[in-house]
DNA sequence: ATATACACGGATCCCCTATTTCC
DNA sequence: GGAAATAGGGGATCCGTGTA
């Protein structure tokens, strides 16, 4: 029996003391397809240096003998097999320890108590990621697979006969071949409830989306008929007809937003509540919860996605949005947003509500579909590259994408892998000092025509490449001919002989490149995908090498990294002015000058000629060239502030860094303010309509012609209420949101303002009310704290006191109460 | 536990000293 | 007149949010 078949979701299961791996995917007309299969188990035991014939021969025998009774399980040692490795890029002799179940690795393992024997490894990757590594059935990738088909076999427990599947298949032998479409199937979900406390209250209504499949299922206010609108009689039925839905669209994938930490543990929680069972597993088990950082939901055969999570790691860091609430999520990458409506306990709304209320639902899940077709290139890119499933790829952090990328390309390098540090280990990592990092430029502040920014590509990463720069190269003491450097008082050697991590990011980075070069010759979503994620995996190496749960940290590796890029980009600085260009201002990889008169074309020349003499694959490039730019004072004193700065391109496009316009804890008319001040500036070049502008603003502010949602401060909580040394205004705000029983805790978004006061209060956060609460706004504030500081050094560089500006001479007497 | 260091700046905390208040 | 309370100055610390 030959088919095609594109793997999905992996399980693991025993079966007559043996591991057995069930995936769950697809074949190529769609139908869904398990196949079981199974791999050697085995972890490596590496032998101290230069051991006799004879010695090695009883320690095999001594190994060949192991047995053992724990956890009830009698377990023993199956074979033993010598081995040429490496193991941090050195030559080893290894024993390859064959046991029968992956769980009892770990108890073999802590019996090897031998003299002869170094180190123990590999027993701590996961029998999925040790599957995944044997056999290479990589997930999200077409393979032609030959099998037996199991029947209403007995075989495995008669695990085929429980499962909802096409076909179940045992694995006899599979061959990559080449793509074929996968388009997956997508449900996506969502739902309302009364409490947002996870079970506390009941569940509404439920919507689903899929292609050309639109529900919401409610038992509530069931007056009326409307379209895609199903009534059932209570919350117990509703969740059947739910689970009755999953199953008969039967997805590749439930996608929710947030669902990790509030749908599904929801309906499992009132499944439980009204003594039901929540089998939406293909084995009609129900979701099962692990606890980490955040809870995370499992479902047996359909791939649970928390977009959320996903959008996290994957899109975060480049995006606008200040919060990646769906609202602003969906508007950013949609242009959509949620449909408007004020929820209210479902006791208090009204007849006409309900329609609005479901409408509302649907259209969650709508937007969610949407994101999740958006992001599934990427996902999908993820999950190739980092050839872990897709359920954790969706999920991982980078610095786990990374140490996945490099498990699953150590054999090429004949490596072991290393282990997870242990947790005295991580520890005492987190407690090493911290080292030197980067270089920033002090500028001098002011107003400056006609600069260019250069900046280097990739920069840590290629400092790594051309350094060598990780755990197997760095050496023990001093070599002749090595890459040497100076950092916090020590001198660090790195070996020449290219190790097998800087080579892999090597790799990573030269595919960014050719992928990059292939979008702009023809663009489409997957190249674009694809060239994002080896971007992000190569941003990430220096962060893992210097992370201290990683299995290849090395913080020596962190600190060269940091050096060797602070001592290139000094050199280039040097090199540049040298040249007869005026250096500005410069941060870690970027280096903005005045052109003094020279051209364009003189620039990149001399851009070409720097790029010939760096070392190794470092590069530099041209981020742009500027028409004008500003650098102001920091608040105190008089020297210039690093990590501020604004530039405007030939075609009127600007770029703000730091300023206060791009902070989210600053109200909106502050930031706008702001931002409108930088522009004019950079746009005329001088001061004269921005103080124009702002005379308006402080004239309006002070005749309270402000609307107040211009003035609400946003502020997250980042830790629970009662963690807090420093009392501040939005810890306060956060408080009176608790004693109006309003859902809080560590995470949200606090919004609050200033308000008048009677009498005289000292601190800010005694002026402090809600949005909803009555009160005027307290102009005194937002003029001092808010308009003042967020334009006073900008107009310093022109000399105007904006002081004077924002109390007018005439209204001096305001202030005085 | 879930990548790193550098940096800004508001607000509070906390110590000290001077001034005011109270008896 | 002397002790206690209060004000306020200023550095240290906390805290959140940026840049790279």
């Amino acid at each position: 029996m030959k088919i095609k078949f594109i793997p999905v979701d992996y399980s693991s299961f025993d079966w007559q003391g043996r591991n057995y791996i069930k995936i769950i995917g697809r074949n190529d007309s769609g139908k869904r397809i398990c196949v079981i299969d199974s791999c050697p188990v085995y972890f490596w035991a590496i032998l101290k240096e230069n051991l006799s014939k004879e010695k090695i021969e009883k320690l095999l025998d001594k190994i060949n003998q192991i047995q053992l009774d724990t956890k009830g399980r009698k377990t023993k040692v199956e074979k033993t097999e010598l081995h040429d490795k490496n193991f941090l890029g050195k030559k080893v002799r290894a024993i390859k320890i064959f046991a029968t179940n992956y769980k009892d690795l770990h108890d073999i393992a802590d019996h090897l108590g031998f003299p002869e024997i170094e180190l123990r490894r590999g027993y701590d990757l996961g029998f999925i990621t040790h599957y995944i590594l044997e056999k290479k059935l990589l997930p999200l990738n077409w393979y032609e697979i030959e099998g037996e088909v199991l029947n209403n076999s007995f075989e495995f427990g008669g695990i085929d006969m429980g499962l909802d599947v096409e076909q179940c298949i045992k694995l006899k032998s599979s061959k990559k071949i080449k793509l074929e479409k996968f388009i997956p199937n997508v449900l996506a979900y969502d739902i309302e409830a009364d409490e947002l406390k996870i079970g506390e209250g009941e569940i509404l209504m439920i919507s689903l989306v899929g292609k050309n499949f639109k529900k919401v299922i409610t038992w509530k206010n069931q007056n009326k008929k409307i379209p895609n609108v199903e009534y059932v009689k209570d919350e117990a039925e509703l969740l059947e007809k739910f689970v009755e839905y999953v199953r008969k669209i039967s997805p590749d994938f439930l996608v929710g937003y947030f669902s990790d930490g509030f749908d599904l543990p929801y309906l499992r929680a009132r499944a439980e509540k009204n003594s039901m069972r929540l089998n939406l597993g293909l084995d009609e088990s129900q979701p099962k919860f692990t606890r980490g950082i955040t809870i995370t939901g499992k479902i047996n055969g359909i791939v649970h996605i928390d977009l959320l999570r996903f959008i996290q790691t994957a899109y975060s860091q480049y995006m606008q949005s200040e919060t990646l609430s769906l609202n602003e999520v969906a508007s950013e990458f949609l242009g959509d947003t949620k449909k408007e409506f004020k929820i209210k306990h479902s006791s208090q709304l009204k007849e006409k509500d309900w329609e609005k209320y479901f409408e509302y639902n649907l259209h969650d899940s709508v937007l969610t579909y949407q994101l999740f077709q958006k992001m599934w290139p990427d996902l999908l890119e993820f999950t190739k590259i980092m050839q872990e499933p897709v359920f954790d790829v969706s999920r991982n952090g980078m610095s786990k994408n990374v140490e996945s990328y490099i498990l699953h390309n150590l054999e090429r390098f004949n490596e072991i892998p290393e282990k997870r540090p242990t947790h005295d280990e991580i520890s005492k990592r987190r407690h090493r000092e911290k080292y030197e990092g980067a270089f920033v430029f002090e500028p001098i502040p002011g107003l400056y025509e006609n600069l260019a920014m250069f900046d280097f590509t990739s920069s840590y990463g290629s400092v790594i490449v051309s350094y060598n720069l990780s755990k197997s190269t760095l050496l023990t003491k001093p070599e002749k001919d090595s890459y040497s450097i100076e950092t916090g008082g020590k001198k660090l050697y790195f070996s020449k002989k290219p190790g097998f991590v800087p080579e892999m990011l090597k790799e990573i980075i030269e595919k960014r490149k050719k992928f990059k070069k292939e979008l702009k010759q023809k663009p489409d979503a997957i190249k674009r995908a694809r060239s994002n994620a080896f971007k992000l995996l190569a941003n990430a190496y220096y962060g893992y090498q210097g992370f201290f749960g990683a299995r290849y940290y090395c913080e020596e590796a962190a600190a060269a990294t940091a050096a060797f890029a602070k001592k290139s980009i000094k050199e280039v600085i040097e090199k540049i002015d040298k040249a007869g260009y005026k250096i500005v201002y410069s941060d870690t990889d970027s280096i903005a000058f005045l052109l003094n008169g020279k051209s364009k074309k003189q620039t990149l020349e001399f851009l070409k000629k720097l790029n010939s003499q760096l070392p190794g694959i470092m590069e530099l490039e041209l981020e742009g060239f500027f028409k004008r730019g500003i650098w102001v004072t920091k608040r105190t004193g008089k020297i210039g502030a690093k990590k501020k700065y604004a530039l405007i391109d030939e075609k009127g496009k600007t770029k703000i860094r730091g300023f206060e316009t791009v902070r989210r804890d600053w109200c909106n008319l502050a930031r706008q303010v702001q931002n409108k001040v930088i522009q004019q500036i950079l746009k005329e070049g001088n001061e004269k309509e921005a103080v124009k502008y702002v005379k308006e603003i402080v004239k309006k502010l002070k005749n309270r012609e402000i609307p107040k949602e211009q003035l609400i401060i946003k502020t997250q909580l980042k830790k629970p209420i009662s963690e807090y040394k420093a009392i501040s205004p939005h810890v306060i705000a956060a408080k009176k949101m608790q004693e109006k029983e309003l859902p809080i805790g560590a995470g949200n978004l606090i919004e609050y303002f200033i308000a008048e006061t009677k009498s005289k209060k000292k601190l800010v956060r005694e002026m402090v009310k809600l949005p909803t609460e009555k009160g005027e706004y307290n102009i005194k504030y937002y003029l001092e704290r808010q308009i003042l500081p967020a334009i006073e050094n900008i107009f310093q560089v022109f000399n105007i006191n904006t002081k004077e500006i924002i109390e007018g001479k005439k209204q001096m007497t305001l202030w005085e109460f």
